[in-house]
DNA sequence: TCCAAACCTGAAGAATCCTTCATCCAATAT
DNA sequence: ATATTGGATGAAGGATTCTTCAGGTTTGGA
């Protein structure tokens, strides 16, 4: 079944040229600007085209449907918000457990304020593509992660609880989402940044004090 | 702009009969029952008459587009969870503060639960039917009530400030938004109700004193 | 009983959209 | 120079969907 979806989703073809890897990238960019100016149910393969300023019939040798190409456009997202926070969770091994904290959310609240038309956009198409599903493989991975970063800590006697990151997790992504969604400044996103660091330090400090 | 989205969902015309009230009811189980069996991309205004018993022609009765009929499912889901937690609100005032926030924050756990398919449902159209806006008026109206509610806290010395609550109110809907997708058993949403609880006490508690 | 208002029906018009494929252009290797 | 593979085109087929409306049925009061 899931193999099913993913063979469905599977790109048609991988640019070879330059040229293609040009008009691969274009079209990609032009899904982006069509889901935010026209939204997600206006979104036609051939206004995708006409905006990354090539033919429908281009569109379809590396993408197999409308639905692989969204896809492939939130799979990368995914792939690099993950990346971000991966890293950091790398570099902030060892380190006390409230500066671990920091720099993950950090990291994660700059790496989607970045492009944070993307994030916006794929808001839109996300259940229509299988969302959750992805959203849900890279939850565990990032878990992990900091499951990893945690085990490092100096200052952590109990091991900490995976339902206590998970949560962590989605309240982080929520927070985010209300935010890019309501058009934050960039100076509300700092402060954003900065509650959310409070919000998770406090929680995984009771969260580990209190265990069960 | 905001006048033009609201005339255009505005329902057409208001059931009188009991027949009609029925009728209007079953179109708006039957829209859940399709979006959660086909997805939001293959909604359809006749496969929901046919779901709900009636033909096509009767839905167009009441809705004057397919929009305006998600419009009215969403916003009926929004004003019954927002009553649930302004209930919640005046029941817990003078409360202590770790109380308000765990009344404040089981009351929306559990509305969001009750008709969990609804909730799962509509994160699939939100997007298409104005949703953020909605999310955000929504937003402002449980932030004013929960921050009326914290006023009368016996042990909060400093005016609570409204971004905390924002926050608060965001990663709350965030964590359900992921426990719900995941499809969480009974269990598991009692485990996530309870670290709700400790995650929203524990942020306010460092938000309130450590301010700015 | 009888009528007007409320309600329901569902075929069909009109519009939109996804996807294909026959055909042509460009790049690269021989 | 030529063959071969990669890349691009866009009109048109096929399918789906939204929405209407002319005409039928039911309800409730006079």
């Amino acid at each position: 079944m899931a193999a099913d979806v993913v063979t469905a989703f599977e790109p048609r073809k991988m640019p070879i040229q330059t040229r293609a890897t040009v008009t691969v990238g274009a079209i990609c960019e032009a899904t982006i600007q069509v889901l935010l100016s026209h939204g997600a149910d206006r979104l036609t393969t051939t206004r995708v085209a006409d905006r990354a300023g090539v033919s429908v019939g281009t569109l379809y040798q590396y993408y197999p449907n409308k639905r692989s190409l969204l896809f492939a456009v939130f799979e990368d997202h995914m792939e690099k918000a993950s990346q971000a926070v991966e890293v950091a969770c790398a570099d902030a091994c060892h380190k006390p457990m409230s500066e671990m904290i920091r720099r993950v959310v950090e990291a994660f609240v700059d790496v989607k304020m970045q492009r944070a038309d993307i994030s916006i956009a794929l808001y839109k198409v996300a259940p229509d593509v299988g969302g959750p599903a992805l959203v849900k493989r890279t939850g565990q991975r990032l878990r992990k992660a900091i499951e990893a970063m945690l085990l490092t800590a100096p200052d952590l006697k109990l091991s900490p609880d995976r339902f206590a990151i998970d949560m962590m997790l989605s309240a982080m992504s929520g927070a985010m989402r209300s935010a890019l969604e309501a058009g934050a400044s960039p100076a509300m996103f700092r402060k954003v940044r900065e509650h959310l660091v409070l919000l998770c330090q406090s929680y995984m400090a009771a969260a580990t004090a209190s265990d069960n």
